[in-house]
RNA sequence: GCCACGGUAGCUCAGUCGGUAGAGCAGAGGACUGAAAAUCCUCGUGUCGGCGGUUCGAUUCCGUCCCGUGGCA
């Protein structure tokens, strides 16, 4: 059996600081920053999803930002063949891989097997079967897919629109059931040697700081920034433009509403953003915890995650 | 000071012709295998402003006090 490459993997809700902890870590022990998020791989968009500034990289490697335009379709499959190449020529170059990110799925796909091997979506297709489900009703999709993938039809349910269209659509490509292609058996085996840590705060705090950093992102120039991607020719109709902060901004560009209410809009929806991302990690019970309010600085956290990696792999 | 209206869930309010109450928002928990910053599921007990009275029973009626808003002096 071939020896598995090593893995750091920071992860946590939106705001708590994973950016400054990953960079810091990668600064002690030698290591490649490959960023876990959706929306990070988009050109252009940078006040909006947080990117590192060139001065905060502090001369650390960073993989996986700025790869495609905000036209352009991006999706897990894509993350995860390009994640798994850059890992090995990390690894090769003699230096430790941290994937630090929030996407729990894109996170989940290096982690564990999931296997992508159905292709994507074809347009035309999956806009047919909207339209269905639009006119004849979700019952539709649900009988439809009850067919050729029962277990799949009673798995989802009935309101997930997308996602029986997405099961019966990788039927229809490969005439397979997308449940064979999902190991729901429990716990993978990681694919890698895995250090997982998860930074997390006091929920109240975390909200409080969440706010304070769309307030930020608004004196950086957001509504410019997005402003310039519709002189792009950018909008609702593209995926990256779903982005928080993007979307709240086009309504109030399209007159839905004013720039306060965007604002609060904003605030909101990161903050259920971050409850939700915290329920997809609280049950990774791989993950090993940092309350980010029991340290003084980020610089001490990284040290404590050093410690630990450097016990797990042998001083490299 | 007088008059009017209001004081019910964190917020905005509905309601009970007297049998201890319910929506929206906010919030909480969960799911998640090619849109995932997306998509979807579940969750509402609070001295019904205080005190007293009538009543088998009051948040609901009566009295009184306190607080808020508007108007008149």
């Amino acid at each position: 059996m071939k020896q598995k490459l090593p893995l750091v993997v920071i992860v946590g809700p939106t705001a708590v600081g994973k950016t400054t902890v990953g960079i810091e870590l990668a600064d002690k022990i030698g290591g490649e920053i490959i960023s876990g998020d959706s929306m990070q791989v988009y050109k252009y968009m940078d006040i909006g999803t947080a990117k590192p500034a060139k001065e905060e990289m502090a001369g650390v490697p960073h993989h996986l930002i700025d790869i495609v335009p905000p036209g352009e379709e991006f999706n897990v499959a894509r993350f995860q063949e390009m994640v798994e190449q850059c890992i090995e020529e990390i690894v090769n170059r003699g230096k430790i891989p941290i994937l630090v990110g929030g996407t729990g799925l894109y996170v989940r796909s290096i982690i564990d097997k999931y296997d992508f091997t159905p292709p994507g979506g074809d347009n035309s297709y999956r806009s047919m079967l909207e339209r269905a489900a639009a006119r004849r009703g979700n019952e539709f999709l649900v009988g439809m897919l009850a067919k050729v993938d029962p277990a799949a039809a009673k798995r989802i349910h009935r309101n997930d629109t997308r996602r029986l269209i997405r099961a019966i659509e990788v039927y229809q490509a490969v005439g397979r059931p997308i449940s064979d292609f999902q190991n729901v058996s429990g716990a993978a085996e990681p694919k890698y040697n895995l250090a997982y840590f998860g930074l997390t705060l006091n929920r109240l705090k975390l909200y409080e700081k969440i706010e304070k950093r769309v307030e930020i992102m608004l004196e950086k120039g957001l509504v410019n920034e997005v402003s310039k991607l519709v002189k792009m020719g950018y909008g609702p109709a593209h995926t990256s433009m779903q982005a928080l902060g993007y979307k709240e901004i086009l309504y109030y560009f399209g007159g839905l509403c004013s720039l306060e209410e965007a604002v609060v809009l904003i605030k909101r929806n990161s903050r259920r953003f971050a409850k939700r991302q915290l329920t997809w990690f609280r049950r990774d019970e791989r993950i090993l915890w940092f309350d980010i309010e029991k340290y003084d600085s980020f610089a001490e956290i990284a040290d404590e995650i050093a410690k630990k990696v450097e016990g797990q792999f042998g001083n490299t």
